[in-house]
DNA sequence: AGCCTTATAATTGTATACAAGTATTCAATT
DNA sequence: AATTGAATACTTGTATACAATTATAAGGCT
């Protein structure tokens, strides 16, 4: 796996994600644009989409194995979607992997991943001073895909990566954007220092503090 | 999601889950057929699969989303596969979620789910008795993902089953096969008497010796 | 009217054909 | 000898054609 270095520049466009039809699909789904119990006939989204059959299955496939949709043999693929209990669900799972992934990573991060983190981390800082929200959307993602690594624990970089789509989608926006963004800055502050002190319980802690606080601004009624 | 009857007599073949390209490529990755590293070009499975590309790039995109292939725009498809370390992280990661499960199935589960469970017990004990390695196979996976189901968590449950599909190809024969079974069968009934007993506590320490001998009987010098 | 049978249409599964991009080969040049 | 460049072969990406299966509709029967 390729590590790539992060630049915040390039951060504030979420079009690579978006170019192949599976993504397209899925965030279409996400988003509640295709809705959930929806039959996908293939030709349908052969127009809807411009494309022909074969990258549509290809692209049906994937949301199969990534449980967004339930393909019937001979008779089509029907989008399962997220419930509003699926995703309080996926908030407890990934904030017990994460918790593990910070636990992890203060015992085996190395000096340069520490490095990334910090470069990350003082980032963070420079656009939430800036109120950019767009831009830390993705240097967010960027700085817990960063934890996974350190973890050095493929298994969980890829489980975690996995919810990380999800939540990317799933984010509804507070009402007030700079008090939000400092908020989740502090949060981030306290499991990066924790990290960097090598303290496991601290660093659990902290995260634990940022996963609930996280379900809580996702729920809709906040 | 439709729950079928398990039904023993079916269990001991193993044919269903390997009639499509994709769980036989998955099988034959996990089993070692095909080496990790490898170059997965698509008329070399075409010719060894006796299929036309269309279902290998399917299965192609399949496996690069369950992490197993990586696929590179233009270039191919290279097999990932698991390392001895990978392995270890999976049994780790999965007895996480294996607690979480038990927990939450103590909680939740119906009296008609409770029913279900006693009776692939019941079988999983028959079969124990007759020594019946292949069906016991099986039944064990069954009698999790029943858990799986009680705990009422389908993000849970399609963790788990990704997890159950590693560990049927990765389990490795121990000499001693009668003793196996029964020392095997004591872990499971410590983990249905708990859940019987509504007794969370008792279900998460049972899953846990369970999950750490599994561990444990997976490694290759056991 | 309700139900079964049968014919037709629509959809999925598979194979193949063409387009676009990538890797390889080999000669020409420095 | 090493390197560059063009031509060729190979591989992936996409579109389309045909086969197999399933859904739909119409007509005949009780």
């Amino acid at each position: 796996m390729a590590i790539y270095k992060f630049s915040p520049e390039q951060a504030g466009t979420n079009q690579p994600l978006s170019s192949n039809l599976f993504s397209r699909l899925q965030t279409d789904i996400l988003t509640g644009k295709i809705r959930s119990g929806e039959k996908l006939t293939e030709q349908k989204i052969c127009e809807q989409y411009s494309v022909s059959r074969t990258p549509v299955r290809e692209a049906l496939r994937q949301l199969e194995t990534d449980g967004l949709v339930e393909s019937i043999p001979n008779r089509g693929a029907y989008v399962i979607g997220l419930s509003q209990q699926d995703i309080e669900d996926m908030y407890q799972l990934r904030k017990i992997y994460e918790i593990q992934a910070v636990r992890w990573a203060v015992e085996r991060i190395t000096d340069e991943e520490l490095d990334q983190l910090e470069e990350t981390f003082e980032f963070m800082e420079f656009y939430t001073m800036k109120c950019d929200k767009e831009k830390m959307l993705n240097i967010n993602t960027h700085f817990h895909q960063l934890i996974y690594s350190a973890s050095h624990n493929r298994m969980l970089s890829h489980m975690l990566a996995s919810y990380q789509i999800y939540i990317k989608h799933i984010r509804t926006t507070p009402k007030n954007d700079d008090e939000y963004l400092r908020i989740v800055f502090d949060e981030h502050r306290a499991i990066f220092n924790a990290i960097k002190a090598r303290d496991a319980e601290a660093g659990a802690r902290a995260m634990e503090v940022h996963m609930d606080n996280s379900k809580a601004r996702s729920l809709p009624q906040k």
